[in-house]
DNA sequence: AGAATGCTTCGATGGGGATCGAACCATGAA
DNA sequence: TTCATGGTTCGATCCCCATCGAAGCATTCT
């Protein structure tokens, strides 16, 4: 019975309304003082202090000492992968209705999911992409791969592709998006498309949030430059 | 701050022991009833009994009552992805070794993930199957789809690809392994698969548990019906 | 019918852990 | 140096919840 990892442990770091408040907002992909995720837990300093440690030990979070602040990001995009799935299942049998907040519709069009984007948008970014074959499974860790004319759609977008190889991150990588229940782009190239988005001045990130408000001019240019052939 | 889906509702339902290894003991996709669920959690049937009901309310598990047993499953692949994803994470840290049992390098190689394999051998399968374009990304829910190639060759293989079209649920999806961190062959199609591999008698189960053994024969049978460019 | 098995509910117990106050280190500013 | 700010460690408190014994339903067998 004890067989595989152990889930518990992870489950239990999870578990606890706190931790969970710490690790949603590091799903925005910043990294945050300890203080900072204090406030967003509603906790006191000491017992953030003490998850924190706790998340870390773990393995679920990073610290980065930077002058006399700390800043603490999620230790990886698996993890941020992992919490979007539980997100699912939180979600499925209305759970969730017992606080949808103000923004919850505001989540639902666009967020960020850890360093990249997520919701409506970017769904409809990830069929785009596969609708005119500049996605295909390959035999790439994750299973996607870029074939060569997608490789040319996005350095025409201004992505550097032989940066983004040079680290040890799969480029690209499918994260299944709670509230609408399909696949988005992530890995490496998801997260350099994030950046791109917001250099062109498409989209602007809500202060302490994962929303993401997209401009009207955001949404002609996006979808200008991913059709989807829903419309 | 408390942005989506209640995460740590479920992380608290994983996070305890007892209830965690009930979970791995349904990942064996068997349904099974209370009783036997207490003594693979190693509790008596009251826990046992109060733990099946907080699992149910949380929507991650099912009940059918058939006679004068109970019968419990997990409400949905989507469950056991999931908990494939979180082992993923608790094994990445070196909490595996912490207790890794005598079957935890059987487990490796070939297991079973809810209904369908997973494991080396399904991570090899899934290599196959794309290197001969049987599977490709497509508009389905999942981002993933059969070829009309790959069409012809699961129906080859005695798989009733009519019959699994009836059901609501996606023919193909990835999951992600958490041994091999590689994607391996879910959805319809892969516990279709796994149902076919056991009526040819290619492998055998091993009693209460998700190790799955791989005779000679099979591993003949399973290599030439599904060749790597690895090897 | 009575007896046995599978499972649930109730009540009481106990322990683990989340929380905060206070004191303690580290870094940067005056 | 002295003070202020960001973080951690320590100790004490307290509450939630896992656990089990005992009693109660349901179902099936004889």
């Amino acid at each position: 019975m004890k067989d595989g990892p152990d889930i518990a442990r992870i489950g239990a770091l999870i578990g606890d309304p706190a931790r969970a408040n710490i690790l949603s907002a590091l799903m925005s992909g910043k990294a945050l003082t300890a203080t900072e995720l204090a406030a967003e837990a509603g906790i006191t300093g000491q017992t953030a202090s003490s998850h924190l440690k706790k998340l870390q030990e773990g393995g679920l979070l990073v610290q980065a000492k930077q002058g006399r602040h700390r800043y603490f990001t999620l230790s990886g995009p698996d993890v941020g992968t992992t919490l979007e799935a539980l997100m699912g299942l939180a979600a499925r049998k209305g759970h969730l209705r017992t606080r949808t907040g103000p923004r919850d519709p505001a989540m639902r069009t666009s967020r960020v999911c850890y360093d990249h984007l997520a919701g409506d948008m970017a769904v409809r970014i990830f069929d785009s992409l596969q609708s005119r074959d500049f996605l295909k499974i390959t035999q790439d860790k994750g299973g996607l791969g870029l074939t060569a004319s997608g490789e040319d759609f996005v350095t025409g977008f201004g992505v550097d592709l032989a940066g983004l190889r040079l680290s040890r991150r799969p480029i690209c990588r499918a994260c299944l998006d709670w509230s609408e229940r399909r696949n988005h782009l992530a890995g490496a190239l998801g997260a350099a498309l994030l950046v791109r988005f917001q250099e062109e001045g498409w989209l602007r990130r809500e202060k302490d949030s994962r929303v993401v408000h997209i401009s009207s001019h955001g949404h002609e240019n996006l979808n200008r430059l991913f059709p989807s052939s829903l419309d």
